[in-house]
DNA sequence: TCGCTGACTAAGCGCTTGCTCAGCATGGTG
DNA sequence: CACCATGCTGAGCAAGCGCTTAGTCAGCGA
């Protein structure tokens, strides 16, 4: 029933992570939960009872509900922040690199929708230290982009009359796919990646 | 401190609304709070208290939270369906009304953009009625975008892959400015949306 | 003057919420 | 065998929720 891998928000990493294996199932339950009702209108109970629990158990993994949405908040921004900064960094020229970025960008938040509604749309539900955490990848993210486009424009592949609306614009489109797009779509995420890629380029004047 | 003025969502008509003054109060004081904090964190006396009145007299007027958020989300819809309406059915050929649709679209969501929080992001707590008449308008919505691309294909005024794509990333873009754009922002929601207008345009494939 | 009406409030009901705590089963260690 | 740490449960608490009730009061037509 997940459509949303823990591999995507977690991905395996060289020293392997010791946490229980219950501690992921309240995580993936939370997940799905936050995604399909929001975080103020899921209950301890919902998460403890799709993770195979009693409410009680919930609180020898996690200190509080909160603190749930927090791990996943951060973790979801860590891997976006991950995905952009090796599109951005790697071989071509720019404009190459910002036709993989958007394709990589559009592609996740399809395929981790879950886990993208819970990143972008419960931010107002965060405790405030976490926020900042979070407030802070959110603008990494905004200035890699920015970045790619100001190289691309110096470079002469890109024609942009405003460097800020236009990152914002290629980072809008790919954030609200993971409001729209459904189990029923008919597009594969990497399909909407590809078609995705196509428009953001035309979008900054890019001749292809 | 509105941002959002209630012309926005009940523009003023020929036959006026005889609705009590205290109703527009608890409506404003509702928009604001399931804007700022979700339907489910904000709380009957929030919105009571807001509009200055004790928590029961918001039953007086309407007759559930949910009634109100189905009141805002319905009249938020229809306004959004006939600003499109307008600007599909306008002067000038398929580029020229998508540049104004396109515009106009966007600054709703940047001006409107309390009510525009609400109305995109609180579908899931509508109740199941509520949430047909409103999902009808949505299909309505995207339904026009897409016949105005179809036509300027048609016409040669376009060049897009995929038209269903194509209205998904219109709409999508314009969208989204609802859920960051804020007081804080340097563009007024006119200049976003000329600039928002020229991309989309370049996007379709239009020789501008 | 009077009874009536519509807008409102103070108080609170029944229920759900996030979270706690005492205790239980299990399995590794001496 | 005893011992204990770990992971968990059943029961339940205090707070807060949406909504209801009984009653107040200003304004108004007769």
């Amino acid at each position: 029933m997940t459509s949303t891998p823990m591999a995507d928000l977690w991905p395996t990493l060289p020293g392997a992570d010791t946490r229980p294996e219950a501690a992921y199932r309240l995580l993936q339950a939370a997940v799905e939960s936050f995604a399909e009702r929001g975080f103020h209108a899921t209950t301890t109970r919902d998460i403890a009872t799709a993770a195979g629990m009693s409410p009680a158990a919930l609180y020898i993994h996690y200190q509080s509900k909160a603190a749930l949405l927090a791990e996943i908040s951060q973790a979801g921004h860590a891997a976006t922040l991950a995905l952009v900064r090796e599109a951005v960094a790697g071989e071509g020229g720019p404009v190459e690199r910002m036709r993989r970025l958007v394709e990589q960008f559009t592609a996740w938040h399809a395929r981790a929708r879950t886990v993208g509604r819970v990143v972008n749309y419960e931010l107002h539900a965060l405790p405030e230290d976490a926020y900042a955490v979070v407030a802070a990848l959110r603008l990494d993210i905004e200035r890699e982009v920015s970045a790619l486009i100001e190289e691309g424009a110096a470079a002469g592949g890109f024609q942009v009359a405003e460097v800020r609306t236009a990152a914002r614009a290629v980072t809008s489109l790919g954030i609200d796919v993971s409001r729209w797009y459904t189990d029923r779509s008919t597009e594969t995420p990497e399909e909407l990646g590809r078609r995705y890629g196509e428009l953001v380029l035309r979008m900054l004047g890019a001749r292809i």
